[in-house]
RNA sequence: GGGCGCAUAGCUCAGUUGGUUAGAGCGCUACACUCACAUUGUAGAGGUCAUAGGUUCAAGUCCUAUUGCGCCCACCA
């Protein structure tokens, strides 16, 4: 049998194996089922052109732990899988294809190109879904969704017309984040600003001579032929190019140095446009000159000042980031070209005063990087105010917690001065807004110009006709929604939300079947609604979890989700985020290739410290792949040795505790104190201790001492059921760590007929979890044995240092002035001598030490063995003195420390008692130490 | 300009509510392959827990400041 087993567990022969068997039984499958308690995962939906990288398999390997943990409890448990359209980021993939056959979307027009996207979703789109079912995520994908779907799609739209009807939703003229190369709006979310080398620069602007300033200026004219102040008003700016659109120089109120001249004209350089110097109080007296060029086309703060002092707006650019025919000379050139351009004839003219390097941010398009362009044009917009009051209301209460918790101040922070959001996209790929344009109402195509509401219709499906004019000269609005706008919906309308809608033209018949099918949707939205946790990257708090907070209050009236689980992001090693351009990527593809899944599953999570970045190398990987071929190994040996007809033994025999030996007790013990360490980590998702805690139980506790103690009497029936039920046991919590190893060592018990155990049937993935025996745990157990192996660890020290070679047998002398630790001493001497390759162990009260033994110090205990060989004398003595030194140091501590009244009257009574029965064994073992100390010359 | 995180063994990192003997993996040193596993075993070396103060009977852990690294947010032109 055991040569059928080979020596190294090989995860390619049996992970697709398992994997197409839990799907072929439904394992995966969950519903609403009253009779058992929910749990409920949404999956953050990967973008449709996404492939597998490290974020994604950490990201959901902690959720596939999670899902088999609550199965395997006992709960409903529902991971909700589906895939993202991701406007931006799809259109661009599909474009960059499509240009290598040198087609341009324009050439295809929005229809044909529409459909080459679809075409390359349903080719490529089902990769990332291959690649979850890889990693062994236990998603239910009978229910997977895509945003995009149509379903989906009419959450989007009845979304978007409710909060349109609330005055929620608006359309307005304003400055927005223009990515020049996507060429459309972006949210202030998918904008990120950062840092530039820039230069600030200062230009100088003419001022036109008027009576009153020449008075003031011959007060402040110094010398001749210089120019003066008055002459020129100096405005800095990072941006020079925008100059082309400035309509006013504004200047603080306050500031004396400019207050002369309020009111003045100036001429603007090279366009020769005549505007005021106007004053406002927001401007800056300390940065630059105090005097800044106001661009309301090109800038937020300038657009505010243009309002207010209701100033010409002039855009000088086009969407695709060249200057328009408003720019004159400089008209069709690329915005930085014409910043040069600009500066040259400035600097020729005169115009240009100086240059300072200067450091300074801005936007960058999320997508492609673009530098942003604050670009004035027409867009909708929600209101977010009214929403985020009980998305802060819910975190603030506690009905949504972070793990870790500080990103509730990150939440918090954000929602409490959260802007509005531009919703409208001018791309082709994506929901179309859900709003039409009577071309009868609209006197002209009014878009970029007006805010008037006149002519807009904003409605769940295609109005026949103008509901003010009845005008059938309708059109769609170009535009679609922020995929952000579809995903912050995932939560619900995943379950098929809004029920009940547009299915009014079917007939009698399909109606009340829809009904039926409605109505089971509807049970399971209400049974799994709201879900349980949300796991998640740190990135994605704004774009996705906040706002789903609010979109499931608002159109659930119940939050979405009870925990949220923020994990860190999956660097390199030297800290920089895996990315395909800094080409740091380790695919995790490859080290399922190289090590199998489970490896990199167990690997990624024992690294994952509760929200810190994981800093990752190859190498990492090859611990899990040890562990999993350690598993699987014991397991081998297990079966090798496993007798079927004493599996069948009586089960009451194993809770007997009486009747159990001290190292079966111990195991058994120290099996539930992991157990329920085990479940308390799982519980507070701190699934790197989990991980950790496997490890260490199984590798050095299992293997290293259980295995090894037992192994000289393995056939005993005792031992047989044991071994076997801490195996089993430990694979079925282990499972979720290692679901393909675990489940391949499950069946290949299952497949030994005689030693089937009834709940060795199916799959390990559908088990129960193990109870935790509380009456098996005894910790006093786990220090007898522990004080055992401290003895067994003591004499292999003895043979290492006197380089006594295994073969050797030796023989030792146990020396123990306690009664109790002599009798256990002697019921584990056939432990003691297996493990150390004793020949004879002498236990005695006192010690009789001669010339030709070696003496070490255990505790309270002596330990000799005979001295074969030379020995260095000076070095043992050295070593002793050094420990007898460490033992002093810290007797003097301790003394030092009981002596102190405060510690006695404060400190808890347990923790005395410690401190004074750690002074009694350090000053027994300085005795023993000195004694041996003295031997040695 | 605000906010957050990190600094512990040569390297990568753990370390719950303060409890005195600070852990793991890798690497390193020595020894050991018929006997489940060399993707292994046994033994060992290696740390003034970034710095300076403070609170406390007791600090890696709590407080303050400093230094270095990293991240997030913000409309200084």
């Amino acid at each position: 049998m055991s040569n059928e087993i080979p020596k190294q567990y090989n995860p390619r022969e049996c992970e697709d194996k398992w994997y197409k068997f839990w799907e072929e039984n439904n394992y995966f499958s969950a519903r609403a089922n009253p009779a058992k308690k929910p749990f409920s995962i949404v999956i953050p939906p990967p973008n449709v052109t996404g492939i597998l990288h490290m974020g994604h398999a950490l990201n959901n390997t902690i959720q596939d732990i999670l899902i088999r943990y609550h199965r395997m409890q006992g709960e409903e448990s529902l991971w909700m899988p589906g895939t993202d359209h991701a406007g931006i980021a799809t259109q661009n993939v599909v474009e960059k294809a499509l240009a290598k056959e040198n087609i341009k979307r324009q050439d295809l027009g929005r229809e044909k190109f529409i459909e080459k996207v679809w075409l390359w979703k349903e080719q490529y789109g089902s990769a990332i879904i291959r690649q979850l079912k890889k990693l062994g995520a236990s998603c239910d994908w009978s229910r997977i969704r895509f945003t995009m779907d149509e379903e989906y799609s009419k959450a989007i739209v009845e979304v978007f017309v409710r909060l349109y009807e609330k005055g929620l939703i608006y359309q307005g003229n304003y400055i927005i984040n223009w990515c020049p190369r996507c060429q459309t709006a972006l949210s202030d979310e998918e904008a990120p600003h950062k840092e530039l080398q820039g230069n600030l620069y200062y230009l100088r602007y003419p001022i036109v001579v008027s009576r009153k300033s020449l008075v003031v200026s011959k007060a402040g004219a110094k010398g001749s032929g210089k120019k003066t102040d008055d002459e020129y008003i100096v405005v800095a700016t990072t941006r020079p190019e925008t100059m082309l659109g400035d309509t006013a120089v504004a200047v603080n109120p306050k500031d004396k140095r400019y207050k002369h001249l309020i009111g003045e004209s100036i001429i603007l350089p090279l366009v020769n446009r005549e505007i005021k110097i106007i004053s406002d109080n927001s401007v800056d007296v300390k940065f630059g000159t105090g005097a800044v060029k106001v661009t309301p086309a090109h800038d937020p703060n300038d657009y505010a000042l243009g309002k207010k002092h209701k100033l010409e707006f002039i855009n000088v650019m086009r969407a695709d980031g060249r200057m328009n025919e408003n720019s004159g000379d400089y008209k069709d050139m690329d915005r930085f070209e014409a910043r040069e351009v600009i500066l040259e004839d400035l600097k020729e003219k005169g115009f240009l005063e100086k240059v300072e390097p200067h450091q300074l941010s801005a936007g960058h398009c999320y997508r492609c990087h673009t530098i942003i362009e604050p670009y004035l044009s027409k867009q909708w917009f929600v209101k977010m105010k009214p929403l985020a009051k009980e998305a802060i209301r819910v975190v603030k209460k506690g009905k949504i917690k972070f793990h870790p918790e500080r990103w509730t101040k990150v939440y918090l922070n954000w929602m409490e001065n959260i802007q509005d959001w531009c919703i409208s996209r001018q791309i082709w790929w994506g929901h179309r807004l859900p709003v039409y344009y009577c071309k009868n109402c609209l006197t002209n195509d009014q878009r970029l110009t007006t805010n008037d509401k006149g002519g807009v219709i904003v409605s769940r499906t295609k109005p026949e006709k103008c509901p003010e004019c009845g005008s059938t000269d309708i059109y769609q609005d170009d535009d679609v929604l922020d995929t952000w706008f579809s995903s912050w919906l995932w939560p619900f309308a995943t379950f098929g939300w809004p029920f009940g809608l547009s299915h009014m033209a079917n007939g009698i018949s399909q109606e009340s079947h829809k009904r039926l099918a409605i109505s089971d949707k509807q049970k399971d939205l209400d049974y799994f609604y709201p879900t349980s946790v949300l796991v998640t990257a740190p990135e994605i708090i704004f774009f996705w979890v906040a706002r789903m907070i609010m979109a499931g209050l608002e159109f659930m009236q119940d939050i979405p989700f009870r925990d949220v689980y923020i994990h860190g992001t999956v660097r390199d090693t030297e800290g920089k985020k895996m990315s395909k351009s800094l080409g740091n990527i380790i695919d995790p593809l490859d080290i399922i290739k190289e090590f199998g899944t489970d490896a990199l599953r167990f690997s990624l999570i024992s690294i994952t410290a509760q929200g810190q970045d994981v800093f990752l190398s190859k190498e990492r990987f090859e611990q899990g792949r040890n562990f999993a071929n350690k598993i699987w190994n014991a397991s081998r040996f297990i079966l090798m040795n496993l007798q079927p007809e004493q599996t069948k033994a009586d089960l009451c025999v194993f809770f007997k505790k009486e009747n159990l030996s001290l190292e079966n007790r111990w195991i058994l013990s120290r099996f539930y104190s992991v157990l329920k360490e085990l479940n308390s980590h799982l519980d507070s998702l701190k699934f790197n201790e989990a991980a950790n805690l496997l490890y260490g139980f199984f590798w050095h506790e299992f293997c290293d001492w259980y295995l090894e103690i037992i192994k000289a009497d393995i056939k005993n029936p005792q031992n047989q059921i044991v071994m076997y039920k801490v195996l089993e046991k430990f694979l079925r919590i282990l499972h979720p760590l290692m679901p393909f190893l675990t489940e391949e060592i499950w069946q290949k018990f299952n497949n030994q007929p005689t030693t089937k155990d009834q709940r060795l049937t199916t799959s390990i993935m559908i088990q129960p979890w193990p109870h935790v025996q509380e009456q098996m745990i005894d910790k006093k157990y786990e220090e007898l044995m522990q004080s055992v192996f401290d003895v067994i660890v003591t004499i292999r020290n003895m043979r290492s240092e006197l380089e006594i070679p295994l073969q050797d047998t030796i023989s030792s002398t146990i020396c123990s002035p306690q009664k109790k630790e002599r009798e256990l001493l002697a019921s584990c001497a056939p432990i003691i001598k297996n493990l150390t390759k004793t020949g004879e162990v002498d236990i005695k009260e006192t010690c009789t030490r001669g010339p030709g033994q070696f003496v070490m110090v255990l505790k309270d205990m002596h330990i000799v063995i005979p001295l074969s060989g030379l020995i260095d004398i000076a070095a043992h003595r050295k070593k002793t003195e050094e420990k007898i030194a460490k033992a002093e140091a810290e007797i003097k501590r301790k003394k030092e420390l009981l002596e102190n009244a405060n510690f006695s009257k404060n400190a808890p009574e347990e923790i005395v008692e410690k401190e004074k029965a750690r002074l009694s064994e350090l000053n027994e073992l300085v005795k023993k130490l000195k004694a041996v100390k003295d031997a040695l010359q």
